[in-house]
DNA sequence: TCCTTACTTTACACCGTGTCAATTGACGTT
DNA sequence: AACGTCAATTGACACGGTGTAAAGTAAGGA
């Protein structure tokens, strides 16, 4: 699975991103990939053993180049709560429209694939902790409202945040990058956060 | 597309129905549904165009037994504004779950299909309708959180409520459909109802 | 010269959807 | 009793997309 010139590899992962990305994660054909990388539709097996293996291999090496781990993991938890959560939403909220493609194909692949299914929720998994650590600075602030607990609060704000919502507010509804940003702040702001009138 | 005994047509959708939530929508091809209900494959053909048009015909029948649509618009909003949002989240938590297997298959199919992408849209309107009505109850007793207008505040409470969050709390994190009903209720009442403190 | 590496070409198997044609068996009609 | 019709059956096949297998080729190094 791994024979094949590592410059090869990495041309068929950008153009795997670059289709996912142009096309949504839908109707991305491994020979459109391999035409877009200019090789046969065959080498692409030189390199993956399989079309989900090929998405995820694509995810890590997307997720390498836009750092999205440790940007999450490395965010500042310093300042005051509630900039911590605004500052979450407002890095998640420009995050998304940039892996839409991607994340929508591996959604799909997940249904029927393994080691999709894994790195989706490896990648979620992720996020979710984000979310843990925004309403922990709440809690040590004390400004948590009072029918939270911080696991719950954690899965809520990890499911409002979810790539669906935004796909539903976004392409459905119209929202722009921004709208959904400020709004979202709205949203987790007025239902975690005490006194929050 | 019509021929074929309508007593037949009818243990298919039932079939149908049956399988969507016995495997939550997923790995039911046609031929599963037609041994379940006792004939051959070529006959569902008799009865149907297509998958996308059986799912279609499934949900419709779905409907109809339920009377989703009628329990939706015949939604009482005499009630004071809280009361009404409590009932529609009430209501609407513990639908979801009856329908999800379904659902799920017709999400699916509407990547590819266009008239399965037109009857889930059509079920989407009806529940973003309903939202409306709610909204449009806190706005007329002046409880509506002033970062709100209508129409965003609608779009938000249907895409929080949307099916793939409860996927995401009930099915991933493991919340109960009581758990799900009373949290929802939280998030919504805080997040749009002035003075919830 | 020979071997290896990376890729090509051609061919085929598999699966699920959808199509087609010939056949059967149970009914009503006249 | 012969006829037609309707609903379903059987069996075969095409298509699209994924994945496998095998033989061939062109370039570079020992």
């Amino acid at each position: 699975m791994s024979s094949g010139d590592p410059e090869t590899r990495k041309r068929i992962l950008e153009k795997t991103w670059h289709l996912m990305e142009k096309r949504g994660g839908q109707n991305v054909k491994i020979s459109d990939i391999a035409r877009a990388a200019g090789i046969s539709r065959q080498a692409i097996y030189l390199h993956f053993g399989s079309r989900a293996e090929l998405l995820v291999a694509t995810v890590r090496y997307v997720d390498e180049v836009k750092q999205i781990n440790e940007r999450l993991k490395g965010m500042s938890t310093v300042a005051n709560a509630l900039q911590v959560l605004e500052n979450y939403v407002e890095f998640w909220g420009n995050y998304i429209p940039e892996i839409y493609g991607l994340a929508k194909a591996l959604l799909t692949a997940r249904e029927t694939d393994q080691d999709a299914a894994a790195a989706w929720n490896d990648r979620m998994e992720v996020v979710h902790q984000g979310w843990r650590k925004v309403i922990d600075c709440l809690v040590r602030e004390g400004r948590l409202a009072p029918e939270w607990d911080l696991d719950q609060a954690a899965d809520a704000a990890w499911a409002i945040t979810s790539i669906s919502v935004w796909e539903n507010l976004a392409l459905e509804r119209g929202w722009s990058t921004s709208e959904y940003v400020s709004r979202m702040k709205t949203i987790l702001k007025r239902m975690l956060v005490k006194n929050q009138l």
